[in-house]
DNA sequence: ACGGATCTCACT
DNA sequence: TAGTGAGAT
């Protein structure tokens, strides 16, 4: 079997995507020139998204509005909502939920970005295989894909000049190359594979743009580097297919900063070390030699990756593992006295407060930890400084005033004046560590008597196998909302914590102060727990990948399959149904085809009708770790067992290690007291 | 005085 | 661990 094309990853990315929320809220908008940008008092305001309209005039992002005007006149300019004196994303992180729910259906998927999601399609288009017939790939099915590398160069005709022409007869030609048996390991498997993933990938576009109006483009590969690139091949609003055999001529002109995680220093260094501009040219070199230079997790994935191989999984999470807001000072609004530095605390703490408990209710999970950062002028680094603490409760006034308890001590002016120097460039705000909370999100939709109206639920309703998308009944949204109603009522009982714990060391507190009490996080995670198991009865199974396990095969030979740059793992992982290794040697379990974990037999209906059920409340994973999770059945002990050996294990389990950080705790509270 | 506001992940 | 740095959008 031929490496690196076990596979297939698809990488779907929202055209301009700020632009397109602000055009379907504003149909004027749309056809048109049109950028968003946010504020408007500097030169009207900064550009963050530019329509494709607008691109053919010139326009970039990180332009300045007034600027952008000059280029094009008729620009129509849309503006980021403000609120709490800052600009609010919120509208478009609600619109990326709603695509993320639709394509949810067709696959599991990771969030990249709040416009760009990761899928790896693999086990979806085996099981379509199967039972395939060559007529049954046709290019009706395949309307906005492109081949890359077809049609093939040719002395004795023209290629023809128009796009679209040329996209056909590039199907067609890359269609005829494709063998007449699809059997696994046969000759042209492999790109029959992509051919079936990009029909996936043609529906699941398809309804996207049916469900909530917005347009995106698609690559389909075999791993998340060429998806990523062949994603960009052909904007907007079009699909590009980089079967392994295109890659070579691909690499060849490509220069280096357009792979994935080579845009920035690395990049660079590898142009400067070894005198190469293009990828593909970094194929002259051994591995030894790449390790050398780059060190051996670079440089055996450079190896891989010139060739077009890469490994890193699909990871199923569609929420993202930290909640944060900031906000910028330049220049003469640089904050300079205690009052303004608090002012502008307490604002973003506001926002963080409603974007924290809405993720609440939404996805059934709580942030532990609270990170604030501050850059000061002349600092080259976005946040020059940054400490954490214990995060015990939703609450604005005492996340901004313990945030401005851990970054006194940067005040030179000292504690007893009204000044604050140097002034602060940048105050940021961010939550992570979640856990599983007891109430809101998932446990209490189940909870909830609509739960088990099982007549609107279809467990082992699958993603659509064809056609159009089945449209789910709008009664879902009431659904929905009713259950998300329910929790808002239920909410508070959750968080009903104490003492604010402090999980920086002592000497990082300013001034010294505050006194080392051990604190009782894990008390409250421990009583979220049995509440939660008191409710919950509905499944025996428990949402295994709520763990947030990646998706991966566990391999031999995992001590070399390491990571590289930005989490790119060379593990060699498959997904899907090269999940269904034997780790257990016990024949009652079966993958699910929708989470990649290992489910008993006789659970699966409950496992499928919780797949549906998160599809429905989109609250898939959470990001807590297998530490916090509140589940022990097999499936949970499956997803640690086979994640064991993807890592070299060698310290303690990360729930002793979540202890200990807590014991070491402080309360800010006391010391904020006295201060 | 402008690439703003957010993210994720690796390293130590 | 907590904190920093890099990379991306």
């Amino acid at each position: 079997m031929e490496v690196g094309k076990e596979r297939v990853v698809a990488l779907v990315d929202m055209d301009c995507f700020y632009v397109q929320v602000e055009q379907r809220f504003n149909p004027k908008l749309k056809n048109k020139p049109c950028v968003v940008a946010q504020y408007k008092t500097w030169k009207g305001g900064g550009i963050i998204a530019v329509s494709y309209e607008a691109r053919a005039h010139g326009v970039t992002r990180n332009m300045w509005a007034n600027d952008a005007k000059k280029l094009c006149p008729d620009l129509q300019v849309a503006r980021v909502r403000e609120s709490h004196g800052k600009a609010d994303l919120t509208c478009y992180r609600e619109a990326s939920v709603e695509v993320i729910e639709v394509m949810s259906r067709f696959a599991v998927i990771e969030r990249a970005s709040i416009d760009e999601a990761y899928m790896d399609l693999t086990s979806s288009v085996q099981k379509r295989v199967k039972d395939l017939q060559v007529s049954q790939i046709d290019q009706e099915l395949l309307k906005n894909t492109y081949i890359q590398g077809f049609p093939v160069a040719s002395e004795l005709e023209d290629l023809p000049v128009d796009k679209e022409e040329q996209r056909l007869k590039g199907l067609q030609q890359w269609l005829h190359t494709l063998p007449s048996c699809f059997q696994p390991g046969c000759s042209g498997y492999a790109e029959v594979c992509l051919a079936v993933g990009a029909m996936i990938v043609e529906e699941m576009r398809a309804a996207v743009e049916q469900d909530t109006g917005f347009r995106c483009s698609a690559g389909i590969s075999h791993n998340k580097v060429l998806a990523k690139l062949a994603c960009g091949l052909n904007k907007p609003n079009r699909q590009t297919v980089l079967p392994l055999g295109s890659v070579s001529e691909l690499f060849m002109t490509l220069p280096i900063s357009k792979i994935r995680n080579l845009g920035g220093k690395l990049g660079v260094s590898i142009t400067e070390t070894l005198g190469v501009e293009n990828i593909g040219e970094l194929t002259r070199f051994t591995r030894a030699q790449l390790e050398e230079s780059f060190g051996e997790k670079t440089g055996s994935w450079l190896y891989d990756l010139c060739r077009g191989i890469e490994f890193e999984p699909v990871k199923p999470r569609q929420l993202p593992k930290s909640i944060g807001c900031s906000k910028n000072f330049q220049g003469k609004s640089a904050l300079a006295t205690k009052t303004q530095v608090q002012h502008w605390l307490q604002q973003l703490a506001l926002e963080l407060e409603e974007r924290l408990n809405k993720d609440k209710e939404m996805n059934g999970r709580v942030a532990k930890l609270l990170t604030v950062g501050v850059r000061q002028p002349g600092d080259k680094k976005p946040i020059s400084f940054s400490r954490c603490f214990a995060l015990a409760r939703y609450e604005a006034s005492k996340i901004s005033s313990d945030s401005f308890a851990i970054i006194k001590s940067l005040n030179a002016a000292g504690s007893h004046q009204e000044a604050w120097s140097p002034p602060l460039t940048c105050l940021h705000l961010s939550a992570s560590k979640f856990n599983e909370s007891s109430s809101g999100g998932i446990s209490s939709f189940f909870s909830s008597d609509v739960a088990s109206t099982q007549s609107c639920l279809k467990p082992n309703e699958e993603a659509p196998k064809s056609e159009t998308t089945p449209k789910k009944p709008s009664g879902i949204q009431a659904l929905f909302q009713k259950a998300a109603e329910k929790k808002k009522r239920k909410a508070d009982e959750s968080l009903t914590d104490k003492e604010p714990v402090a999980l920086c060391s002592s000497e990082n507190l300013p001034e010294g102060t505050a006194s080392v009490l051990p604190r009782q996080a894990a008390a409250v995670s421990s009583v979220s727990r049995s509440s939660f198991f008191q409710r919950k009865s509905l499944w025996k199974t428990p949402p295994s990948f709520l763990l947030e396990k990646p998706v991966e095969e566990p391999t031999e030979d995992k001590s070399q399959a390491e990571r590289s740059p930005q989490g790119s793992s060379h593990a060699l992982s498959g997904a899907g149904e090269q999940n269904r290794v034997e780790i257990h040697g016990n024949e009652d379990f079966h993958t699910c085809e929708r989470c990649g974990q290992e489910v008993l037999m006789w659970e699966i209906p409950e496992h499928n009708d919780f797949h549906y059920a998160l599809d429905l409340q989109n609250s898939l994973s959470s990001s807590s770790t297998s530490s916090s999770s509140l589940f022990s059945a097999p499936v949970m002990d499956t997803a640690s067992s086979s994640r064991e050996k993807s890592r070299p294990r060698t310290q303690a389990g990360p729930q002793a290690k979540r202890a200990r950080s807590l014991d070491n705790s402080i309360t800010l509270d006391s010391f904020f007291k006295k201060a």
